[in-house]
DNA sequence: TAATATTGTCATGAT
DNA sequence: CGATCATGACAATAT
């Protein structure tokens, strides 16, 4: 059982503002609520750990094994006091959203279920959040969008209403405070977010809508801050509007976007609801829409890993119906991967993360999101930091495809880092960390909502992207697209690679997810400026490529020839595109070549300590020799002289040393034998020696 | 601010 | 012959 650390974890509001969001999604997209909410790398007996910042709770997700699917609620068990004992138990919105009479889920617990709903076939459930979806597109969720809450905005709800959270025993709720300073901070995340959405948004421009646009906004700021609990039914077209009118939300710093009340509403009101008899404590109505699903639907009985490939299509069946130009490619269609490919959305923005979850001074903040995520907005990249490059292309996308506009940005000086493959630099080290980064670094995808396509020009779309996959030059949506065939690719190409050098940096990059601030390369794209897309990636958005980068430079070969015959791109894409991969190649060659140089050096650091030591080694062996040699001189020289001082000869006289040598004979006896004849004897012997060596040879 | 490390990119040759 | 890899060199950037 592992922790895994969210890339939502800096603390503060962001469960909270992840709760909004996955809500909001909810009503609009499933898929992108999955792509959104799925913690990343997170498999069946991994435990979640969800920020425990000071204001927010922290949760442990288990698996519910029984199911097969993730953690009932009952199941859920409060791990952020092991973290921060000074969390307070639950923030303002949980407590607001638990007293909306709805079955309370936490943030993991809409997690677990889409997760587990879509997963293990609850067609119904899926149904119905489609239909929620669809209702949404067409106006009819209106109902609810005020944003008033049916709770107290000061706890009233009773979070002791689902005995089986983890919430709900004896917990403590924290007032909200400051207020506020909390408004007027998510007042100022808007009004700079407004400035540059406002030149992304050009096209999406309805004057018309405005006006009544900001009326709503104000309306629902006043409601938000008053406490409003009143659920107002809207008409479709209002939500439409709202829709429509994201750029001018932007502008106003408020918006009129679905309240995760409404969004509750709205599930609770379907009569298929799949959120019917799910409580937290309630454990076999979940296991009984799992099975209906299964029963009604053959179409959503997949298992957890095609989850969400099967709900980016029910996302493509609800965005574009029955008569759209999107085609799908067969091979994609067929080669969905088998495994789940978990993106995050950049949604999570490091800047708009605020300390704060008070409801007055979060509903702001969250208030700014939703704009984000609402109707055609909900596609956007939501990361501040690539709104300049955007603005370019969405200056391209305007006024044609400009040649002009789009030199200058290539002859631009920032040559940020080039490609980011990670992405996977999921990471740095992968190994250690991961690959697509998050925050849209290697991970653009494009949106094929038709309000995309309806706000391009015809000529870009025929002329710049090719018509298959059309995409809006605003969007940064990871893994949006359905590029899960390439997917598949990607991982069959990372095995491919394992023969070659296994760079930390390349994991780094392949790692879906980077926790912001934790690496330096992510700081590195996060900087002051805000900039967190490379060179080629901006380059690509420029000229409107409808791929990542990273899957441009890590798509086999084959893929990547077939993909450019596939899609009609103009030349300078495909010099592009070519340029990009072979950047992203040898950029990936270059660190490999370091890695494997850096180990050489490594390695032969190593040898010379081995032989270093092996050298003193044989040095101390060799003194020891000397010593041992002498030793036996010594010896040998004292018996010597000792045989000497006894031998006499004939006269009785000693035998000089100098003049006579002893000699060893075959037959073991000793000789005494003068000098002379020693030496003439070893010349003698020496002699014979050399002649049988040299007859030898 | 200088020094150093890191990283991306290009050119070139090898596979 | 094209794609890819390996690597030295250079420049930009980060530390």
């Amino acid at each position: 059982m592992k922790y895994l650390k969210p890339w939502w974890s800096d603390g503060g509001g962001l469960l909270h503002l992840t709760i909004l969001l996955s809500l909001a999604e909810l009503r609009v997209d499933l898929d992108l609520d999955l792509y959104l909410l799925l913690p990343p790398r997170t498999l069946p007996g991994d435990e979640l750990l969800l920020p425990g910042g000071p204001t927010s709770p922290a949760y442990a997700l288990s698996p519910f094994p029984a199911s097969g699917g993730w953690g009932r609620a009952d199941q859920l068990h409060p791990k952020g006091r092991e973290l921060d004992p000074a969390a307070p138990p639950e923030g303002q919105l949980l407590r607001e959203v638990r007293a909306l009479g709805v079955p309370f889920i936490p943030c993991t617990r809409v997690d677990a279920w889409l997760v587990h709903s879509v997963a293990a076939g609850d067609a119904d459930g899926a149904h119905a959040l489609l239909g929620a979806a669809a209702a949404s597109s067409s106006g009819g969720v209106g109902a609810g969008v005020d944003g008033g809450s049916q709770a107290a905005p000061g706890g009233s709800g009773d979070p002791r209403a689902d005995p089986s959270s983890p919430l709900a025993a004896g917990e403590e709720e924290k007032a909200p405070a400051e207020p506020t300073a909390q408004v007027s901070d998510a007042g100022r995340h808007a009004t700079e977010e407004n400035e540059v959405l406002r030149a992304v948004d050009h096209s999406f421009q309805h004057e018309e809508n405005e006006q009544r646009a900001s009326t709503q906004k104000e309306r629902q700021l006043q409601q938000i801050n008053q406490g409003e609990n009143k659920i107002a039914d809207k008409p479709a077209w209002e939500l439409e509007k709202t829709t429509e009118s994201s750029q001018e939300r932007h502008q106003n710093g408020t918006d009129t976007s679905l309240s995760l009340e409404d969004l509750f509403q709205l599930l609770s009101s379907q009569p298929e609801n799949p959120l019917e008899g799910i409580s937290l404590g309630d454990t076999p109505p979940l296991a009984a829409s799992i099975n209906d699903g299964m029963n009604s639907s053959t179409h959503y009985n997949v298992n957890c890993s095609q989850a969400i490939s099967q709900d980016v299509n029910l996302h493509e069946a609800m965005l574009l119906g029955p008569d759209n130009t999107f085609r799908r490619d067969p091979i994609a269609r067929t080669s969905q991967p088998q495994e789940p490919f978990l993106q995050l959305n950049s949604i999570t923005n490091p800047e708009q993360t605020l300390p704060g979850t008070n409801l007055t001074g979060f509903l702001p903040l969250f208030d700014n999101q939703m704009r984000n995520l609402t109707s055609q907005d909900l596609l956007y990249d939501l990361d501040i930091n690539i709104f300049d490059e955007i603005n370019l292309t969405s200056l391209a996308t305007e006024g044609g495809f400009d040649p002009m506009l789009v030199s200058q940005l290539f002859e631009e000086p920032d040559s940020d880092s080039g490609l980011s493959l990670n992405s996977s630099y999921n990471s740095t080290s992968v190994a250690k960390s991961n690959s697509s980064l998050s925050l849209c670094e290697g991970a653009i995808g494009y949106s094929t909502n038709p309000e995309d396509l309806e706000s391009l020009p015809r000529h870009d779309l025929e002329g710049a992207v090719g018509g298959y996959y059309p995409e809006s030059s605003k969007l940064c949506h990871v893994g949006h697209r359905s590029n899960t065939n390439f997917h598949a690719d990607l991982a069959f190409q990372h095995v491919l690679h394992n023969h070659t050098y296994h760079s930390s940096a390349l994991e780094s990059t392949s790692e879906p997810l980077s926790w912001p601030g934790e690496s330096q390369k992510m700081s590195r794209y996060l900087n002051d400026t805000g900039r967190n897309l490379s060179r080629d990636e901006r380059h690509a958005k420029a000229l409107r490529i409808p791929f990542t980068v990273d899957e441009i430079v890590r798509m086999p070969v084959d893929s990547f020839n077939s993909m450019l015959s596939r899609h009609y791109l103009t030349d300078m894409q495909v010099s592009l595109i070519r340029d990009i991969r072979r950047r992203g190649k040898n950029k990936v060659a270059a660190q490999n070549c370091r890695k494997r140089k850096l180990d050489v050096i490594l390695n032969l650091e190593d040898d010379v300590c081995n032989l270093q030591a092996k050298k003193e080694t044989l040095n101390r062996e060799r003194v020891q020799c000397h010593k041992a040699i002498n030793m036996m001189k010594q010896k040998l020289h004292e018996l010597y002289h000792d045989v000497f001082s006894r031998l006499r000869d004939d006269e009785g006289r000693p035998v000089n040393p100098n003049q006579y040598a002893l000699q060893c004979s075959h037959d073991g006896s000793v000789l005494i034998v003068p000098k002379e004849l020693v030496t003439s004897g070893h010349k003698k012997e020496n002699q014979k020696g050399k002649r049988k060596s040299e007859r030898r040879n």
